[in-house]
Formats: structure tokens, C-alpha cells, sequence
DNA sequence: AGTGTTATGTTTAGGTCTAAATTTAGGTCT
DNA sequence: AGACCTAAATTTAGACCTAAACATAACACT
């Protein structure tokens, strides 16, 4: 049986706001107003990357390197980019970045290839070392034959929420996501523990 | 330096909207609508368990065994559940529960004991084989001194979101996540891929 | 009681990530 | 040119997770 293994059905007997509740119970004054946003957050992000995940596991990809080739594909022509640029678009340290590409670079989806010889491009940003990766034909392929599915896989999820309330919400998302990462640039962490 | 390593301004110069641009220059015809939600979704989610690692790190715990001891610290007295019900609360697997107790055990933040010998409790739920996970004194305080500060920072991040959005956006965000959570448990994959 | 069934837990293999250490190439300065 | 500097990329160690295989205790039924 699947039910046993996958916990897709998890925390649906424990609603969020029981969550807060059970603080307020336990420890009375307990700052629990972020509760009602942040854990839904979490939950949601959680069963849709599962779920994504799920279904590229049919076509024998996984989501991470499926991230990397669809950056390169919407890049345009040449479908090409920097070890640098890649990490700038994708919320993950250069490291991971690194390693994701050894891995599609494993399985032919791209090629890795000494920058151009740098001498600073037309515009004045003095390229140092550079690592360009670029899709392959089988890369290139590979995102065609999936984005759709997983987009659309994507879109039925959403329709519980009418036309209107997806608007909305993609606006607060929007809007608490530019607010969050400009807090994280600010004080990073500066004021959160001890005074040093 | 340390911003080499953090991708924490990671992305802020790739809006969510440019994503669903480039989709439709380079791919006319691409679902693209659930981009504006799914995305900024996962970004959050993101920040904020990354941000809450960083704030843990100091406390010496690492955020999954936080989760545990506060599942645990939440259901009140004696402080214990067994392995199963930690399961249902908490969106991941039983193996991976397994492992999150094993490392709370070996830092003496649970104990682990053989559940009651059975002998169908009080309700009707005959409770087959079962493992109790109980909070030690050094769990309990861990959760103690560290909650506040984790509950508080989250709430410092959401005030870019007067009352009202955030009220709204919780609103959402648990509508969306009820609706979600039950078109997973029906039709599980069901119709995505090939007819067989 | 004996046997099969099944709920429950644990282990293992493989994959991904972060943070920190390390390597390497391009630029700089004398 | 040679020594230094530093950005960029890679490697490594450690943590965590899923999926699947495995182990085992309780139950049910004859």
C-alpha cells in the first residue's frame, strides 16, 4: 500500500490553528501571531514541491536539475549562462549550484566551458573566471517535454481559489516577498541574539 | 566576506513577474498562471526556514529537532506521543521521523521507550505496536528559551503587511491549503501522466 | 495454539542542501 | 616578470529527507 509510505495526507488532521491554540494553552503569552501564516507557508510549499517532484520522477528528472535547465531554457538563446548568473537566480548558494550542474552535466542535459576569455565585455564588468553552462539538444528537450505538465499540474492545484482570490493572493505573496528579502538585506541576523 | 556564500539577496533581481515573461516570450502557449503564486510560495517558505536555521544555529539545535521537541512541548502533559502521531502531525515520512528521534535521543533531548502494552485504550483504537517519544528535562527547557525568540523574529518579518493583509493572507493561505491538501488525497496523481 | 495478516517502526541507498575549506584563474602592483 | 590579491568555482563534511526494503509485534481467525 502507497498510504503507508507518503504522508500526503499529513497534519490534515492538525489544522494550523490548532497549532496557535495549543501555545496559548501551553504557554500563555507566547508571541503566536505568525503561526497563522507562516505554517500554511511551509505546508504548501511542501505538498507542491512533493507533488512536483512526484510527477517529474516519471520522466526521470528531479526538480533541482529540472530548476536549473528551465533558468537556462527562459534565458533565451544561446541558452547559455555563467556559474554566477545561475546562482543569482536561483535562492541557492553557489556550492549547491556546483554540484547541480556536475549532475546534469552526468547526464548530458548541459556542458560546462571555460568562460570567454573575459577581457572585460562590452559593457565595463570585468568578468574574472567564469564558467559558462549551456542546455544541450537532449537538455533543451527535456524542458519541453515536462514544463507544461508540471505547469499545469500546477494551475489544477489552484483552482480551489476563484480567479479573484488568486489575484489576491499573488499580490500579498508579491508584495511580503519583496518586503522579507528587503528586511534580509538590511540587519541580517544583526539584531537577533546577544549584542555581539 | 560572508555574502560570497549567502544567496541571501538571492533572486530579488528576478522578480516572480520576469519568470512568467520569459515564459511566454520563449514559449507562447506556456501555463503560465500558477507561476505568481507557486513561486513567491516557495521563495518564503525559503527565506524564512533559512533565516530560522540561522537563528537556531546559535541555540545549537538544528531546526527539524526543534520541530519534534515542540510538537512534543505542545501537547501538553506528560509530554509524550507516540511515533505514529508524530508522524500525522508533521508532513514527513516515518523513516524520516525514525531518524529525527534518533538524533534527539542521542543528544538526550527524548527518550524512547516501548509504548504501553497496548490492551486497546480507553476508545476503541487498538493501538498495535507502538513507541512512545517522550520530552527529557534538557528537551523541555531547550524549547523553552528558544520558541519566543523563533515565533518573534518570524513575526518582525511579516510587519511589512499591515493587519488586515496579513489577516487577509492567512485567510487565504488556509483555504488554499485545505483545498490543496484534499485534491492530493483523492485523485493522488491519478490523471497527470500517461493513461497507463 | 498455530498461521497468516497487517500496522508500525527502523534501516538503507540515494539525492539535495548549507557552510566552510580549498583551489584556481585574472587582475594588480612594484 | 614575479609576488600578491581576490573573485569565482569547486570540494568536503555534515545534516536532512524520501522511497523502498526490511523487521517485528499485535491481532484475527480457524
Amino acid at each position: 500500500m502507497a498510504s503507508d509510505q507518503y504522508p500526503l495526507d499529513s497534519a490534515t488532521d492538525y489544522p494550523v490553528a490548532d497549532i496557535a491554540a495549543a501555545w496559548q494553552r501551553e504557554r500563555p503569552g507566547t508571541p503566536v501571531s505568525s503561526i497563522g501564516i507562516v505554517t500554511p507557508l511551509w505546508r504548501l510549499a511542501k505538498l507542491f514541491g512533493d507533488d512536483r517532484r512526484r510527477v517529474l520522477s516519471r520522466a526521470g528528472v528531479d526538480a533541482a536539475t529540472l530548476d536549473l535547465l528551465s533558468v537556462l531554457r527562459r534565458a533565451g538563446e544561446p541558452y547559455a549562462l555563467t556559474t554566477r548568473e545561475l546562482t543569482a537566480r536561483t535562492m541557492i548558494t553557489a556550492g549547491a549550484i556546483s554540484q547541480r550542474v556536475a549532475r546534469a552535466e552526468r547526464e548530458g542535459l548541459v556542458t560546462r566551458s571555460p568562460g570567454s576569455a573575459s577581457r572585460t565585455t562590452s559593457g565595463g564588468e570585468s568578468r574574472r573566471r567564469s564558467v559558462v553552462v549551456e542546455l544541450t539538444k537532449a537538455g533543451h528537450e527535456l524542458v519541453e517535454s515536462t514544463v507544461d505538465q508540471v505547469l499545469t499540474r500546477e494551475a489544477d492545484l489552484l483552482t480551489g481559489l476563484t480567479a479573484e482570490q488568486q489575484n489576491q493572493l499573488a499580490d500579498l505573496l508579491r508584495v511580503l516577498l519583496q518586503d522579507v528579502q528587503r528586511r534580509l538585506n538590511d540587519h541580517r541576523l544583526t539584531q537577533v541574539g546577544e549584542p555581539e
